[in-house]
DNA sequence: GAGGGAAGTCGAAGCGCTTCGACCTGCGCA
DNA sequence: TGCGCAGGTCGAAGCGCTTCGACTTCCCTC
């Protein structure tokens, strides 16, 4: 493979030279750049990432630490992967992949190790055993999620509890006064992860606002799941004519359900899904939907980043406002 | 951040005894190495990856280039994604998510600057244009995926040529003769990804052998879609007795679709599924399956990668046998 | 016409690691 | 007694890049 001395050999100057075309740190004559970059283009030279990592400091790869169990949330996952990949090659990074099952070990080894300039950590829980570790490390980091105590570090979100009010709130203006939340599954509540816990907040917050009655429930993400949860609701809740889905997975199954036990959508039943945009599009249905913005979510998440490794400091946590797409699932509450 | 001068000075030692306590490729005294780990210990003392890389000519990072498109397939996506980060670190190996939207330009980047020892490439065109690059480089590479001409590298992948074939023959068994096949999403087909071809080829080869009458069509993976192409299907092939479902997002839909007109399963339809195991376990009845096995062949990928970089030469491509799993959604069929 | 500064280039000193050759010691064997 | 050899350690030479200071021109300004 070609160095930076073929380069500078072939065009005739030093190394230094070929670096600073290459960095743009100092001037080059137009006709100095001209022989280096014919020079670059002709031998096919690319710089060495190990070599620059040591003598520049940085290595323009970003770790993104991400939950890969394939059970749950696959979608919005797959889209907040996607769009932290793409927003950082727009900034001329890579992204190193992490499995939050190296929990903390996977973090400090590649930071400590100075393989990644940042992180971004998904997936984050209230209480997450990351952070400090984080804190302590040198590298810049953002979360996507919103830990109780972020404690100076910056944090990317949907504003679950404000999208949880939102629901409930279109729902009570159409005039329904009992609504039923199918959540997410058991496990993501068990694990403490903080969007589940904000989104039923601000869900109850509303229904205590309008003096609404309510039930809710985790949900497993199959079919059984749904079918559980709704007879769940529908028990404590008799009659209940609307319904919150915050649980991807359950969507569809819980239409076919509804729809072969004759409940319509939206003469019988309203129902509000949160769920990323093209996954309400795909369903049987037009489903009105608060939509869970992952690509918007990871592209911010990489801006932070780079604003950070320019220098600019400060924790500024942004959360999102939900904004809720109607799209005919909701109708107005039979009367009486 | 503590460099190896640092470790070697705190034990005693000279920085070359210190790189063999680490690399283990010199004999080292008990004591010796006792006090050079104890140091390291002490001062959390990590390799710099980068002067590694400079130094030992490799970086311990494989690539994986993925189709990270959020519309289509993703529970297979991230299971192979999930299966090549794990494995990779049970190798002591990182992993550098590429897009595949960057196409060639992602390889020969990654590959050209050093960033990575080796390449997976995912989602193989029949005539996948990565294949001539990934000749050239000097990387070792495995597909995930079948291209018509692999040219000297290593593939693995299920045998979908014969996953098509089994999901036929199951039928024909229960005494079908009229099978319908509701394939991936037009947008596969039309990028020439090879395993809905050869999934296809199966498929009628076992329609042939066994004198069936068919009918196949791809499907958008929506509930439109598959609305949509069950309909073609039912006027092509009236009365059909057999579907094989090789859309994993169709699936879900299709079940309502039958259930919903009355067309029970597998009383009035047989049907077989291809798809990963735990899609299959999520639908609503018990669905007999030919599974897509991506966390193993995500690890047999990384297998084969470790053998190429540990200099095992040879490019064997490894096609998996389909196993078809009976879970009672295939019956004999109606008589007359 | 002298002095100052910007533009443009170079040389050399690292960055933190691996690895090669050399060296020293102590042991077994002829 | 002497020699060879294995075990154990060190020093130094890179690996390919960035960056700092220094140097040379050339142009402006006074």
């Amino acid at each position: 493979m070609a160095t930076i001395a073929d380069v500078a050999a072939a065009a005739g100057v030093s190394t230094s030279t070929v670096s600073y075309v290459l960095s743009g740190r100092r001037p080059i004559s137009p006709a100095t750049r001209a022989r280096v970059e014919a020079s670059i283009a002709e031998l096919g030279y690319r710089p060495h990432a190990g070599a620059r990592a040591l003598a520049g400091r940085h290595t323009n790869v970003l770790a993104l630490a991400a939950p890969l169990r394939s059970d749950i949330n696959v979608p919005v996952i797959m889209q907040f992967v996607t769009s932290v990949v793409t927003a950082a090659r727009s900034y001329d990074h890579d992204v190193l992949l992490l499995t939050n099952d190296e929990g903390s070990a996977g973090l400090e080894r590649v930071a400590g190790s100075a393989m990644v300039d940042a992180l971004i950590v998904m997936d984050i829980e209230s209480d997450d055993a990351r952070i400090p570790v984080l804190r302590r490390l040198r590298q810049p980091a953002v979360l996507i999620g919103l830990p109780n105590r972020p404690g100076g570090i910056s944090c990317v979100d949907l504003d679950f509890a404000s999208a949880g009010f939102t629901a409930v709130a279109h729902l009570a203006e159409h005039g329904h006064r009992t609504v039923g939340l199918i959540g997410p599954p058991p496990a993501v509540y068990q694990r403490g992860t903080s969007y589940a816990t904000r989104f039923l907040a601000g869900f109850a917050d509303a229904v205590e606002e309008y003096g609404l009655a309510s039930a809710s429930h985790p949900c497993e993400p199959t079919f059984d799941g749904a079918l559980a949860c709704l007879n769940r609701i529908d028990e404590e809740l008799p009659g209940v004519s609307a319904l919150v889905v915050h649980n991807e997975a359950a969507l569809s199954p819980l239409l076919g359900i509804l729809r072969s036990s004759g409940r319509r959508v939206p003469e019988d039943v309203s129902v509000v899904a949160i769920c990323p945009e093209d996954v309400a599009l795909g369903l049987p249905i037009r489903m009105t939907s608060v939509d869970i913005p992952g690509h918007q979510l990871g592209a911010l998440a990489v801006e932070r980043v780079m604003s950070l490794l320019r220098g600019e400091r400060g924790a500024e946590t942004r959360l999102l406002a939900p904004s809720l797409a109607e799209r005919g699932s909701c109708a107005d509450a039979p009367i009486g």
